[in-house]
DNA sequence: TTGAAAGCGCTACCAG
DNA sequence: CTGGTAGCGCTTTCAA
């Protein structure tokens, strides 16, 4: 005899308690609006009696599929995920879904075990707004027919749509901006360089700053994603001796941890220093000085991606050509200018 | 014939493949280590080469419960729950139990929505970091014998444990220390007043002025929790006319929102009044000027929490007394002095 | 308007 | 070492 951590009732519990059998007790809880008022007054007021909750395992047995969606995020700490995770989801709700949410910690083994996780709940569909990727994994996505939606990598086939940023446009519209400051030695702060997307945005600063100020000097630095990484990349780079006059930030959280930084050293921002961040977080506005960034709007993210899956599941439930829902979205990132920067100092600054 | 939205195999298919019962599929699948070599190997290759992956509704149907725990938080937004959630989840995963968590938004019947979802899905435990609660909950919850953890607030019975963090003790020692500084026009800034922990907060802050300097003047305000809401309730206070030489916040976000808004109308921190926060997040020491907080230590809160949800199970296994588990644990916050506080003005500040 | 019963995919027991 | 098979709790025909 197998333990039972909770002792909760089943259907046939409740069936015997109203007197009536476990496909009327199903019918009343399911308000299939066949069944007799008396009747289902009696199962509702036995259910309510015995403390019942639907084994939500076996509705999904039967249904072969459940009315959940996964959504995996690389760091769900950093508000930008936090954000578009937030809009999936009240998308999502509001069309009675639910949502399950997994953190990969921009760890590829990790992504690969979550979905795995998720493909075995048989969830509804599958989104993944992560940096990381992993070669077999869209193989196995594809296999699977299951409608998936990726944020910033992978690229679309049959049931997978991807939309994306377009980090190039936006990039260039800040290196344009500081260079039209007069900035000429500018430093990118990024992590995990070996991601995809996060090489992509330092790869397109490089080439800006390359087109955009060819006299320019430019030097890459990386930490972790998160303030202390800023921080610590900050420190690597003033201490590599290079003396920027602007510093671009992969996303603000990473710039309100270089902001730190310098301001610890006395080091003056946009006066020394200009710094610009990436995304237009709600903290972008709030730290001192108000950061200069490129805003994405996770709102609209969040909701495309939703609508996506959605597109998906239909053209498969009506048997469209296989293609029908996979598209790939493009979304403009808009230049905010707040405190952050400003005109290029004349003299090197101090270290 | 029902729609299946992703044709996932399943383990006859995997047995046919590899000329082999359902039995030995599952055997090999879960390691049950009598399997030929040859059999075990033509079993892998199959489900490999099939896609498959195991139905976990099936499987937690079987077992009665899945090896899931429940978290639910007030307000994932907020790095001290994310932090108390990140703590709870990676000593979860160390003993190979996966978590799903829902966002409450500080909404009871959200957090009563959410744990019923939860109970359907058979979890093993659930753990809720909220400061709502609701009245029938309790009932419910102890009549389901699932073990359960309240973070501040409910009470304990003989599945459900408490952990509280002794707020009027951090309370006091942030009013005295601010008492010692000379400050004696004190405001406390906090959000959701109806809610337990919340009140308790406030009129822990009354209680403490009144008793450490009896005749200081003190007033209470509140907007949402975050960054937005510590703004507004500052833009709130300094509207009513009342002049404090200390803001108290609730916790350390919304303390950022209030330093926001004290920069913009050009009142300086901590030299024309002092602000102090709650928790200790990683921000506290990322703002400017870092913040004087108290810590609360998140890591040992998710541990502990995780350790009474097992202690629970087993108890329950076991067939312990019915209240082996039950237990209330006190956690004591620490002051930590930043930059933020300093000696109370002489003279009123200009609104 | 209701009941009986056939599964959904998997595990675990009992035989062999 | 392997196969047959009885459920786990629920939904959904098919009959009554």
């Amino acid at each position: 005899m197998r333990a039972k951590p909770a002792d909760l009732k089943n259907l046939n519990a409740v069936a015997r308690r109203a007197r009536v059998s476990t496909a009327t007790v199903s019918r009343v809880l399911n308000n299939i609006n066949v069944v007799k008022n008396s009747t289902r007054l009696r199962v509702l007021k036995a259910a309510e009696a015995l403390n019942y909750h639907p084994n939500l395992h076996a509705r999904s047995l039967v249904h072969g599929t459940s009315r959940t969606l996964g959504i995996l995020v690389s760091n769900l700490e950093n508000p930008f995920f936090f954000d578009v995770y937030r809009a999936l989801e009240s998308a999502a709700r509001a069309r009675s879904y639910e949502v399950v949410v997994a953190n990969t910690d921009y760890r590829s083994e990790q992504l690969v075990a979550s979905i795995r996780l998720m493909m075995g709940w048989r969830v509804a569909g599958l989104a993944a707004i992560v940096s990381e990727m992993d070669s077999q994994l869209m193989r196995m996505l594809t296999g699977s027919r299951m409608p998936v939606v990726f944020y910033d990598v992978g690229v679309p086939s049959p049931n997978i749509s991807v939309v994306r940023v377009d980090y190039r446009k936006g990039m260039k519209k800040i290196v344009e901006y500081l260079a039209a400051l007069g900035h000429s030695r500018m430093a990118f702060v990024g992590h995990h360089s070996s991601l995809g997307p996060i090489s992509e945005r330092r790869r397109t600063f490089l080439d800006t700053v390359q087109r955009c100020s060819p006299r320019s000097r430019a030097q890459v630095v990386a930490g972790a994603d998160g303030l202390e990484g800023g921080r610590q990349a900050a420190r690597e780079l003033l201490a590599s001796g290079f003396r920027p006059t602007a510093i671009l930030c992969v996303n603000d959280i990473m710039a309100v941890g270089v902001l730190r930084e310098l301001r610890d050293r006395g080091i003056r921002v946009p006066e020394d220093v200009s710094v610009t961040g990436f995304d237009n977080i709600r903290l972008a506005e709030f730290c001192s000085p108000a950061l200069t960034t490129a805003h994405i709007p996770r709102e609209l993210i969040g909701r495309t991606i939703f609508e996506q899956l959605m597109a998906a599941s239909h053209g498969a439930a009506k048997r469209q050509a296989p293609d029908a829902a996979a598209r790939e979205t493009l979304i403009d990132p808009e230049l905010v200018v707040r405190e952050s920067t400003a005109v290029a100092p004349k003299a090197p600054v101090a270290g």
